[in-house]
DNA sequence: CTATTATACCGACCGACGGTCTATTATTCA
DNA sequence: TGAATAATAGACCGTCGGTCGGTATAATAG
């Protein structure tokens, strides 16, 4: 095999680039080294230079997911002069559509990333992005407290909560999804909307305020979702 | 090796006792085995003779699980003339006493079945817990709903958010104990105590009760859950 | 009480896996 | 230019989950 040396920095992105799609695609047990640095056309040794293990890849891709996540929502941390209720509801907002704008990408993503296969991948980027993200809603749920919006006992609970809902919408959608009988796809739809108001009336509750506040995506968020497969586009090549 | 020819049935269950143990304590991707079946001590051949795969093996295991702790809450809902509220509370009360009542004992599970390495086991067991009592919640839920006790336009949507919340307290209790700092245990316990109040003072809000008619776990279950550990008892063998 | 079939069990063996190691080629810098 | 270091290659290793041909015991029929 030809030697091809290229620019260390350049070379590991790729390997996070050729692993991503194939664990998303394989699921992370399934998916072998084997297979990752055959996509990658790349020697072992050349993988093991730049990792030390098959886990510590996962770990790198669940870091660098979190890392490109958060950077999607500093712009709305850095605004000044929106009140907290704003800045969560514009999170919130922010978050969704980072997966709507790219409608049948995100459905790509949750069809693969919440198959039982990915259970581990997707448990470490859950964990990464925890990480990232709790603190900053922690800090804006107090804000809102000292400045009276909010009213609870336990930020560090209410964030939680926050990521909870957040991850279990993402799971039942990725459920119907995968269960994907088109003939119930409007009572699956339906369902999953009711679930989200659900969850927004929930928050506004806890929170003290009053129902409607909480705005975790306008009607039709689920809908935007679950239809963009229909129309899987000309491009299916590369 | 001599053989040994025993009841199947026994012979089924001795190899789910011994991959039980051993998963818990190694994890289900680090036990393998012949670990396992060393551990039976079988041989190969008889355990392929009882299940199909090693995931078949954690299959069942996760099945008996669920089967087993479906049955401790059975008289509560055969419980005749309970309104809904108390039936609710009565079985929240009786999954947590079931956990309580070998305080040590539900030390040990929660330490070994949080655990990173235990993962999949966990998914496992969550998911056939599940599927097993969410029709069971969401039964009472309407119910209660019918009866004008509760107040909620999705049922299924608050069950789920019950099963989140107690699986997110053993999540909680679990990290708090593997972090194990003993200095700030009290500090600990007393934010377990408050995440706990919060859940219950969240689910009053979601279904329409006066704060306080939820009960998950009287002042004290985070506590004797997690002092358990400070009395090893005597008895280390076995 | 046999003969025969079905069941429970054994353990050598297999391919694939993650990971190690030595060798070799490119790059860097004095 | 040449020595040191970084980057790459690929043969090799132990272990894993799983298969297979076979054997001992139990169940059943004649």
């Amino acid at each position: 095999m030809p030697r091809i040396i290229k620019h260390p920095e350049l070379r590991r992105e790729e390997l996070l680039d050729h692993a991503q799609a194939l664990f998303l695609t394989r699921g992370y047990d399934k998916a072998s080294l084997n297979d990752v640095i055959a996509s990658a056309g790349v020697s072992k040794g050349a993988f093991y230079h730049y990792f030390a293990s098959k886990e510590a890849l996962l770990e790198a891709l669940a870091e660098r997911f979190a890392r490109q996540a958060l950077a999607g929502v500093q712009n709305i941390l850095n605004a000044p002069g929106l009140d907290p209720l704003a800045r969560l509801n514009g999170l919130l907002a922010q978050s969704r559509q980072a997966k709507i704008e790219t409608a049948s990408e995100a459905w790509a993503l949750f069809e693969t990333l919440f198959r039982p296969d990915n259970l581990v991948l997707f448990h470490r980027i859950n964990l990464a992005a925890s990480a990232s993200f709790s603190p900053l809603l922690v800090k804006i749920i107090r804000e809102g407290v000292e400045d009276g919006t909010f009213k609870t006992f336990d930020p560090e609970g209410v964030a939680d909560i926050l990521m909870q809902f957040g991850m279990a919408t993402h799971d039942v959608i990725a459920k119907a999804i995968t269960a994907g009988g088109d003939a119930d796809m409007e009572v699956a739809i339906e369902a999953l909307e009711r679930r989200v108001r659900l969850y927004e009336i929930a928050l506004d509750r806890i929170l003290g305020l009053p129902d409607g506040s909480i705005r975790i995506g306008e009607p039709g968020y689920v809908r935007a979702v679950m239809t963009a497969r229909r129309k899987p586009k000309a491009d299916e090549a590369r």
